[in-house]
DNA sequence: ATAGGGTTAG
């Protein structure tokens, strides 16, 4: 594709240009759309950079070094045949535009887009003479495409070469190092970017980068530290903090930040910021909270003239999350203009409920109202078929997305793909699609497939999709768990000792399991083996009767629900499940359990078929409905069955 | 006279 990109000659194309009179005109004319063509694509209209394009084709005009830059942005944004990459990629070899940097900085970019990162690695290669805007490029595409290690390599082989990194190489090296969680390496490069004078004072986008590294490195002590110390602050430098708080770091610490934001009143929300911080009470299973931040959102956008529909959205979401389908779907039908992100979180929101049906009900409905999908309501729709078993809808909505819709997919994409056919059962199509990828697979289309692999014991195939993904990242600690499960479900009990050992001699730990419920407005959370609730032992009675009454009523707790098997006795002591689940049930039926209502439980692991059995029964006897809410989705448990069918 | 790389998060 990119082969000898360095034997043709430059053009001295500005030389000739003035030699000939007709060709001043073609310059300047050249310039002039030029520069229109810019401009509209700066200011997010590719449609009309797309008709400048076409009326300068019918002039007789060919591109020049100004143009393909912009006409590669173009190529990317609008996904259209008629202007094709390659193509452009051709033509720059031909015309020798290829040798100006500029234009192959933006072809590598635009491989970087597609995530064709060899295709722009080579292209790097071949380049002689590069600069550090092209070295930034590779480190930040790196970054962009999930290749943390990658992008930090590139900044050190430009260090090695005596190139001097500037205040945007670091930036994009500061989310590699977030992606990796790499702390120290962040810290070395915050401590170089003072050292080195790259960092100056109300540098708002490097230190907002700072803020976000050390949110994202689990280090929330540095981070509100430097967010502290800005002096001018955008509303990306507050989400940066905020969302970091909510993921990272205490949903108290996000509130106050948001209520000072608020105060403040110098600084917007984006809808981001609204969205995270109301997913502290999805997090939580706090709809009162959530209540609270409506408020305030209600009162933001009024204040901002901003469109309600932005708050619905974020609202929909919101009740969506906390669990509360019922709210979220009477809001929906509420709103009155729509746009494509209401939908598109309905979608969303029924398919964590595993109501896959209502999904694809709700998609077809939005295309006869006249609003045409695009690639996120896509991944919205294709998740919703992988959580409630559409094997066949998620194949055909796949399809349309490229022939009717002409949306190129992406990595996520095909990590809906790869989960529709793995959770599923359909182990070998999932690895037959992975093959057949256009693109490298990322980290996590091998996680998706490992996952699946636990579930159906298929330990040949678990293994290779282990090793891929280990490839990625030597440390995640997930598919270390996720391997060991698999050699343990399938008996092969040195091989999971194998895996164990190798874990802690690099250091690496399971995630502790942890449930939490909110009785009386305090939330409560329970680790595994839990003593030290002074309930503990009420608890630990509570569960053993309602264990004697399971095994009389003919529950058979070892019976296995849509393929997922339990794990040994071994593995259930060990702190891999634990059943928190259980204990904050059994807390909450005993503090409460004369009260009346869905009892709203949060669970930052998945739910073992164990529990799960437990709370179909449990719901039952006693009446009550149980919303458990785990990573991915969420169980609705009433009268002796779930919402999910036994499948998640 | 025109052009290439950056922070959120979905």
């Amino acid at each position: 594709m990119l082969q000898n990109g360095n034997w043709f000659p430059r053009i001295p194309c500005f030389l000739s240009l003035l030699m000939l009179p007709q060709l001043l005109i073609k310059h300047q004319s050249s310039y002039s759309f030029n520069s229109i063509i810019r401009t509209h694509l700066s200011s997010g209209h590719p449609e009309k950079a797309l008709t400048n394009f076409t009326q300068f084709k019918e002039q007789g005009l060919l591109p020049d070094n100004f143009t393909i830059p912009s006409l590669l942005k173009l190529c990317f944004e609008l996904n259209q045949p008629s202007i094709h990459g390659e193509n452009i990629h051709a033509f720059a070899i031909k015309t020798g535009y290829l040798q100006d940097i500029i234009v192959s900085t933006g072809f590598v970019e635009l491989y970087f887009n597609y995530g064709h990162f060899s295709a722009s690695y080579q292209l790097f290669d071949e380049i002689s003479e590069r600069d550090v805007v092209l070295w930034t490029a590779m480190v930040s595409g790196f970054s962009h495409n999930g290749l943390g290690d990658q992008s930090v390599n590139f900044l050190s082989r430009m260090l090695r070469e005596g190139i001097k990194p500037n205040r945007i190489t670091l930036t994009s090296v500061l989310a590699a190092c977030s992606q990796l969680m790499v702390l120290n390496l962040g810290r070395s490069v915050h401590g170089f970017s003072i050292r080195n004078g790259i960092f100056k004072a109300d540098d708002v986008v490097l230190e907002t980068a700072f803020v976000d590294m050390y949110a994202k490195c689990r280090n929330l002590i540095y981070s509100s530290r430097v967010f502290d110390r800005m002096r001018e602050r955008n509303s990306v430098s507050w989400n940066a903090i905020i969302t970091g708080q909510v993921n990272y770091g205490s949903s108290e610490a996000a509130l106050r930040l948001f209520r000072e934001m608020m105060y403040e009143n110098k600084t917007e929300p984006r809808s981001s910021t609204l969205a995270s911080v109301l997913q502290v009470c999805g997090g939580t299973t706090d709809l009162r909270r959530g209540r609270e931040i409506h408020g305030h959102a209600v009162r933001s956008c009024r204040r901002s003239n901003l469109d309600s529909l932005v708050e619905n959205n974020a609202l929909i979401d919101m009740y969506a999350k906390s669990g509360d389908l019922n709210s979220a779907v009477l809001l929906f039908q509420n709103v009155r203009n729509k746009n494509l992100v209401t939908w598109t979180t309905m979608i969303s929101g029924y398919g964590m409920h595993g109501l896959g049906k209502e999904a694809l009900k709700a998609f077809d409905e939005m295309k006869k109202s006249g609003i045409n999908p695009d690639g996120v309501s896509f991944i919205a729709v294709l998740s919703a078929c992988s959580h409630g078993k559409l094997v066949d809808e998620g194949l055909q909505l796949y399809i349309s997305m490229q022939r009717d819709y002409k949306i190129q997919p992406e990595m996520k994409h095909f990590a809906c793909m790869v989960d529709l056919y793995a959770r599923s059962g359909l182990l070998e199509q999932a690895f037959g699609f992975i093959e057949k990828m256009p693109v490298e697979p990322s980290e996590f289309i091998w996680a998706a497939l490992l996952s699946s692999c636990r579930i159906y014991k298929n330990v040949e195939l678990g293994e290779n999709a282990a090793k891929k993904a280990l490839t990625y990242d030597q440390y995640n600690a997930g598919v270390y768990i996720l391997l060991s499960r698999i050699y343990a479900d399938s008996g092969r009990w040195e091989d999971f000792s194998m895996v164990r050992l190798f874990m802690k001699e690099l250091g690496l730990k399971p995630v502790t399991a942890r449930s939490w419920v909110e009785v009386e407005r305090k939330v409560y959370t329970f680790t595994v083996r839990d003593n030290l609730n002074p309930y503990s032992k009420k608890i630990y009675n509570l569960l053993e009767t309602l264990k004697e009454k399971m095994e009389k009523g003919g529950f058979d707790s070892d019976r296995s629900g849509g393929g997922h098997n339990n794990i040994s006795e071994e593995e259930n002591e060990s702190d891999l499940c634990g059943h928190t689940e259980k204990l904050a049930l059994a807390f909450v039926l005993i503090k409460c359990g004369g009260h009346q209502g869905p009892i709203r439980i949060g669970k930052n692991l998945r739910v073992c078929t164990d529990c799960h059995e437990s709370f179909k029964f449990i719901s039952k006897i006693t009446n009550r409905e149980i919303i458990l809410r785990d990573p991915n989705r969420y169980h609705q448990f009433k009268q002796g069955s779930c919402n999910c069918c036994d499948f998640w």
